[in-house]
DNA sequence: ACATAAAATGAATGGATGTTCACAACCGTG
DNA sequence: CACGGTTGTGAACATCCATTCATTTTATGT
């Protein structure tokens, strides 16, 4: 066989292989993975079931390859966020922004990710490879950087960077599960002003006369 | 059959019905919903499998059931938590300690909480009745209303209090979260100064000499 | 004790589905 | 065109498990 046409067949291959995942998102975030079968991601594929086989070795599998793939997607975008200012309360902004805009063009992502996680971990103790879950850890970190750098200039109030990074996280994870939950009542991209508000002043009322218990 | 007897055997019959729930809680907050079968849930009660059939008319059921004990409690103990003081921040504070608490003392539950939930919802569409499912709602308005009520005396800055509500949920859920996965590493009931003043403050330095962007 | 009703039992049933594998279709090569 | 290897196919297999129900056990009242 010639050097091209192993090529092509490993473009082909590639192809496939995509397909295959793209079915899985979509069969995945539908209805959940226990209760999809790997029938109906083979239909959706234009595959039959054994052909899955010859491309991952078993639903487990194939799942944690789809997660894998989503984080290094999330990874990049949120990545870029946080490179694309320097100021460090623009970055949580960017973060909070951009988070919502990945999700919002990628609807079955976010479904699969709030329907099969709790927005901090997914919650299949098998659905994440080391990668994936390395990926996640590390951009937390990086996220805790964020405020550990706005601490030292004096924008940020000293506190655990950890676990600002964590309040961030949660935050916006709840805003986008209710826009999920319903878009029409709670458009994300209308309430980034609120989660910054509450992520970087709370809700205690600032330079009021009243008490602060 | 005397009257006597009639009641004895319903107190009999509810004790077994707590019985298997408790049985039921041990082994979903194991395995979870879809890696638990009940056989395991009868030996764990002490009982055959038809058995359970005779209480719960499903596996189903018999989960929603257990989530609607929960939420019963769960609610109850919250509704206390608000009614035990009188200060809108305190309310706060109260929220906070109660429901770490509240965790605490209901390990299961919690494993049972975050291990089938986005901490928002219980994630299996079935797995929550009406009852369930008001009470989860409604409570959330019940914390919204301390926001408002706190934004009338000036306390909490004007904003929409249900998402103040929903920013609070989310950050004491990201707590018992991580405690749940390392205890040692994230003491929840060490961390609720730091979670009430992401709440209360929110991460920008206040009365600092810098800028707030 | 005995009779009767109610409840518990757990083997059997039926359905669902992840995975395999013998076979067929396809492709590149000589 | 014929061959050989690679890949796709989907019926068959094996397993698992929720649910049922004929039977046994237990509890109650006389």
């Amino acid at each position: 066989m010639s050097t091209a046409s192993v090529e092509r067949k490993e473009r082909v291959k590639a192809l496939y292989r995509a397909d295959i995942l793209d079915a899985a998102l979509a069969v995945f975030s539908d209805d959940g993975y226990h209760e999809s079968a790997m029938q109906q991601i083979a239909e959706r594929a234009g595959l039959a079931v054994g052909s899955l086989y010859n491309f991952f070795s078993s639903k487990e599998l194939l799942y944690a390859e789809l997660v894998k793939r989503f984080a290094r997607e999330y990874r990049a975008v949120l990545d870029e966020a946080l490179d694309s200012v320097d100021d460090d309360v623009e970055k949580v902004r960017s973060y909070i922004r951009t988070k919502g805009e990945f999700f919002r063009h990628n609807h079955r992502m976010a479904r699969l990710y709030f329907g099969e996680t709790r927005g901090q971990d997914f919650s299949l103790s098998v659905g994440m490879d080391a990668e994936s879950r390395h990926l996640f850890d590390e951009f937390r970190l990086r996220l805790a950087r964020v405020f550990e750098a706005g601490m030292k200039t004096g924008v940020f109030e000293r506190a655990d960077p950890f676990y600002c990074a964590v309040g961030l996280q949660s935050l916006t994870n709840a805003f986008i599960f209710l826009w999920l939950r319903d878009p029409a009542r709670h458009p994300y991209d209308e309430r980034i002003d609120t989660i910054a508000a509450l992520v970087l002043h709370g809700t205690v009322s600032r330079g009021g006369a009243h008490g602060e218990g």
